[in-house]
DNA sequence: TTTTTATACCTAACATTATTATGTATAAGA
DNA sequence: TCTTATACATAATAATGTTAGGTATAAAAA
């Protein structure tokens, strides 16, 4: 019988992360050259302070769908006995890559827009 | 038989706006008082300078799913002969909205984090 | 005056994305 | 030996939004 023994503490990221994972995952990628998918939580949950942990039933659905775009590239590894495959940009994902950052930029500018509807007219 | 006249221009929304309706809906109302649905679209298109449209197939259901969980409020008017809805945050609405926002601001400071890993460590 | 656009609501089928709960396997630490 | 960490994966379900359709009134344009 397999048990599973989850962490105690749960994260429960609000859904406001809905539809970024695809951009977040092929920024870090366009910064670090090359990332397995497990390397790629950690790095997440290290520059969020642990606010956002990225789920591995969304990961790795995401990184096979990006692979199948072209997106990326994958190249299996294996590490002290154990499997990495490690995800790099194609030449289109590269390509991508400037586009998905900025819509990202305009997204958080009219986000920030909404909230904060009367920019710099007072003082 | 009914014809649909569609506007040349479509916006596609990217993907990153899904997860934020809510929360751009609380904003809006916990500003302005009480809105209805089509002031909200016309509303957020002018902020976003056209950037972001809000379809109808996702502003209404969203709509009724935040009266039906007690978070807005809704009164019926009539003006020049057409029928308006005008949304207002309940107490546990308004409540809920400082969460909301709080939510935000995190998710844009992590999404900031994540794009920009080093911080002004360079000049 | 007929056509089109704008205002104003609505729902249903479908697509996309993520969560939750599983499953397998090796290695290190308590 | 039990537990945690590393490392991959999928399936059922939930949440959210798009696309396309529907109805109706009023104003503007052709």
């Amino acid at each position: 019988m397999y048990i599973c023994f989850q962490n105690e503490i749960k994260m429960k990221n609000s859904q406001l992360y809905k539809g970024s994972l695809n951009t977040i995952i092929m920024k870090l990628l366009e910064e670090n050259g090359k990332m397995y998918g497990y390397e790629i939580t950690q790095k997440v949950k290290a520059i969020t302070a642990g606010e956002l942990n990225i789920t591995e039933g969304a990961l790795y659905p995401a990184l096979h769908k990006l692979e199948a775009e072209g997106i990326l590239d994958v190249e299996i590894a294996k590490v002290d006995n154990r499997m990495r495959k490690y995800y790099k940009l194609t030449e289109a994902g590269e390509k991508e890559t400037v586009n998905r950052l900025s819509e990202l930029e305009d997204f958080i500018r009219n986000m920030q827009s909404l909230v904060n509807p009367k920019p710099s007219l007072e003082f």
